[in-house]
DNA sequence: CCTAACATACTGGTATGTCAGTTGTCAATC
DNA sequence: GATTGACAACTGACATACCAGTATGTTAGG
């Protein structure tokens, strides 16, 4: 069911609900903690409670909601302890996953990453435009070691964690201060699968989810910090 | 939302279904490919519909049903191929956990683990007896870990997977040949969260799980083999 | 005997109504 | 002024009814 098949039928209501209902999460339209209901959400997405309800089980699963009966259904608030701990379970996954692809990847795989790739080293764009790429890139390069690893639990696993990671990034980044170094790392991903070499790859994967890691880390502390400032 | 809270409030009717459901699925009561429907469920279960969707929602989420919109609900086929996924998952993750556990056990937690191995060493037990014990003995040490290793998404994939490989257990091995190597496997890494031993714990883990993913491969195997003599 | 149109039974998807539990309000009470 | 408790508003849990899509058996036509 997961692995976006080529294309897809005709979608359910639910899973239209979902889609939305996720991308409006994951964007911070929804805020976390904040506060939604069955019934108000029906009424926005103008369906009836039934394709919700299935919609916010499947939500619920990603964590990305808080069902509390006969009380509400609350957005995920947003906890950096959390997220510290799913980039480390990508740390002991994603190296491994992208030796394996490194074994595996095709010439048709390549191609369609290296056209983001030229894309990010012609430069002479806006510093937007630029970030947007970048994010574009890294997300595809990602998915596309995910779903090349020969290990669909592994896909399975990281796929879900994307929207997590994702909401985390735009709430609490800084995109100026991670841009370079996020770049480095991630075109020496590419550049290790381009060579179909399994080492260089698990260790560039290492370093760019060590990375990922160390932001966290550093954001962690300086919430620490505003909160110590808050008390004194 | 996890790692079960000492005392629960009164289980909504959802809960007590998938609770029954999983537990059906996983004691092979309900037989992998078996077709369900969610009216036959509600009447079995003598509730609406309702619960019995939102249960499978939860079980569709652990892989242990298949959905498919207007044509039916069965219950998720055995794949050796996916639980070799999954052992590999586990053996990407469970040695970490391991290591961190025995930097964090409770001298409460040993005891709980010791009375279950001093149960194994004493023999003079029928050997179903035996098996039981050493069942619970090895489930009790691997949730112990998960709990203990001080990441909860950790916990939580690892929790999610117990199903499947518990049905799979039940259905494909034959207990006689595994019981001795696996009893020598947990007690190396009961001894190791003994000592408070981090490498120790680490590699006895990653021994034990290497154990069964040989033992899966065995059985993938075996059924090549009887799927080639079919055809021979 | 085969094929294709059709009737039928069964499925999960969806809409809607009811219910019991929770929460916040606000007046009665001390 | 603080505490309490009745009450109203709102929530998700659950029951029920209906719908549209799918599979399958049946039959008319060749």
């Amino acid at each position: 069911m997961n692995r976006a098949g080529s294309f897809e039928m005709a979608k359910t209501l639910t899973e239209e609900v979902y889609d939305r209902l996720r991308d409006d999460i994951v964007t911070l339209r929804l805020k976390p903690g904040e506060k939604v209901s069955e019934e108000r959400l029906a009424r926005r997405y103008e369906v009836s409670r039934a394709p919700i309800r299935d919609a916010i089980q499947k939500l619920l699963q990603e964590e990305l909601v808080l069902v509390k009966p006969q009380v509400g259904t609350i957005i995920m608030p947003l906890s950096l302890i959390r997220i510290k701990d799913v980039v480390e379970v990508r740390m002991l996954l994603e190296p491994y996953a992208a030796g394996a692809a490194a074994e595996r990847v095709t010439d048709h795989d390549l191609e369609a990453l290296d056209q983001n790739f030229r894309q990010l080293e012609q430069g002479g764009l806006d510093r937007n435009r630029t970030d947007e790429i970048l994010f574009v890139t890294d997300n595809m390069l990602h998915q596309t070691i995910w779903r090349l690893c020969g290990n669909n639990e592994i896909y399975n696993v990281l796929y879900n964690y994307r929207g997590l990671v994702q909401r985390t990034v735009l709430a609490k980044v800084n995109p100026s201060k991670r841009v370079a170094p996020s770049r480095d790392e991630i075109f020496a991903i590419f550049k290790a699968l381009q060579m179909r070499d399994r080492d260089a790859a698990r260790r560039a994967m290492q370093e760019h989810v060590s990375g990922i890691l160390g932001l966290i880390e550093q954001l962690i502390r300086e919430e620490d910090a505003f909160l110590l400032e808050g008390v004194g």
